[in-house]
DNA sequence: TTGTGTTTGTACTCACTTTCACAAGCTCAT
DNA sequence: ATGAGCTTGTGAAAGTGAGTACAAACACAA
């Protein structure tokens, strides 16, 4: 029962999943989900389920799958989402307007504490629920303890926002804009550039 | 120079950045770039991107570099993104209008056509300069040559949205909902959960 | 023409990831 | 209590991708 392996960078990028597939099939309910069925779910293999889940312990019982509930709290712990994690919005333009006033990052524990835009146009104005703040007072978060943004700025502002995102304290960047960013190797940063992954699409069109 | 060589699924993932380093860093000049300045802009080592540009042929002069327009254009051949690729949008709300409206997309040759949606009030309505069509009526693309769509609908209508785009002769679909859909092999997906990218962020947050 | 400095293209090696196969362990009917 | 039927956890094998090192090729100066 050694488990003292290194954990898979990839291991670490499914777990997110798993905890989709356990709060969709599961429901509320308290039943168990079979590395099957939760393989079918995801368009992965029984197998790879079962050995990424058991680099944390072993979660299910054999004979009849992984509990739900309690497997859905584990995946939280490890994933540190089982304390409500606060984030920043950066720009209030028409991506960060839809993410602002979007649900679904609540059942990863997200919550979305203050949106930053540079437009003297949109300052003071509510979206969400949430005023508007001005980007120079970004480094003001440090007293509260947010430690994650979403940029969703135009990429020539993001490198320098990031900078003054690392520089008040933030530790983890969820990037929207066309860009890669440097930063220190403590902090980390999840890239998406929508149109970009979509340019792989007309390759497999025969 | 045997290149009957199997070319790897991460090595198309890749191109689409390479086009954008490319767009982004030659401007409009026709200089030239090496995989080392290539490497330092995308965060990658230059091996991996002379690997990964080789397999589709000798795009460079030894010495020099890749010469810009020329290597830009042959990566949009390749990935058939020299030709203007048609897309229907599906969801006309907050994140659809936000796709609507961004012209993000076009440096990858993408094109919106059309956009739908199901909802009475939104049907008729003008975004983008585009007219929003009934759902019901998405079968009549298959007399265009629309052969991708951008999904932003919830994740419960997204897979009947989905079969549906696949019988009128979609080959290709971004989806942004959270959910996996099954569609035939000859169709392909490119999911994107934004929330779920999130999701391991707070992990590597020591 | 020759030498120097630079950069590509690629064989080889190394590292990582996935898949396979099966023993161990659980449930439940008899 | 026992056996039949599942499903987990995991070592070993197979598959895939990344990194290293270097010969080949080009530009340019002398
Ligand atoms: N809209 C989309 O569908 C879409 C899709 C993919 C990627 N993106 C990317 O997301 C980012 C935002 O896109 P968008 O469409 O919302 O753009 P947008 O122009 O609608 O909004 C950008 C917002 O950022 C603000 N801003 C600009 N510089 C700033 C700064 N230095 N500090 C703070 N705020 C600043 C602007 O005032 C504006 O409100 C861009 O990088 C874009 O490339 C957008
Ligand atoms: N808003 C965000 O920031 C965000 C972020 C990540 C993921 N998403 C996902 O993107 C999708 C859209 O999100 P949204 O925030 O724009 O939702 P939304 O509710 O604002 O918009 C959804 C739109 O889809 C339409 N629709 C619903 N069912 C339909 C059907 N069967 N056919 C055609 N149209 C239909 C609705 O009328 C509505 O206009 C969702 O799956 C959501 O989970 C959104």
């Amino acid at each position: 029962m050694m488990k003292y392996r290194r954990i898979p960078e990839e291991t670490i990028r499914r777990m997110p999943r798993y905890l989709r597939a356990f709060s969709t099939l599961g429901g509320h309910g308290r039943g168990f989900l079979s590395s099957r069925q939760l393989a079918d779910y995801l368009h992965l293999n029984p197998p790879q389920i079962r050995k990424d889940l058991s680099y944390f312990g072993d979660f299910g019982t054999r004979g009849v799958g992984y509990p739900v509930s309690q497997t859905a709290e584990q995946i939280r712990k490890i994933l540190k989402l089982d304390v409500s994690q606060k984030a920043v919005l950066i720009g209030a333009g028409r991506l960060g307007t839809a993410i602002a006033s979007y649900p679904g990052f609540a059942i990863f524990g997200f919550n979305i504490a203050a949106i930053f835009d540079n437009a003297p146009a949109k300052i003071g104005k509510k979206i969400a629920g949430l005023t508007i703040q001005d980007t120079a007072r970004l480094a003001a978060i440090r007293s509260g303890d947010v430690h994650l943004a979403i940029l969703a700025i135009p990429g020539e502002a993001a490198q320098t926002c990031a900078d003054t995102l690392v520089q008040a304290g933030v530790r983890g960047i969820l990037n929207l804009s066309p860009c890669w960013l440097r930063v220190p190797k403590r902090v980390k940063i999840v890239s998406i550039d929508l149109a970009m992954e979509m340019g792989t699409l007309p390759y497999y069109i025969k």
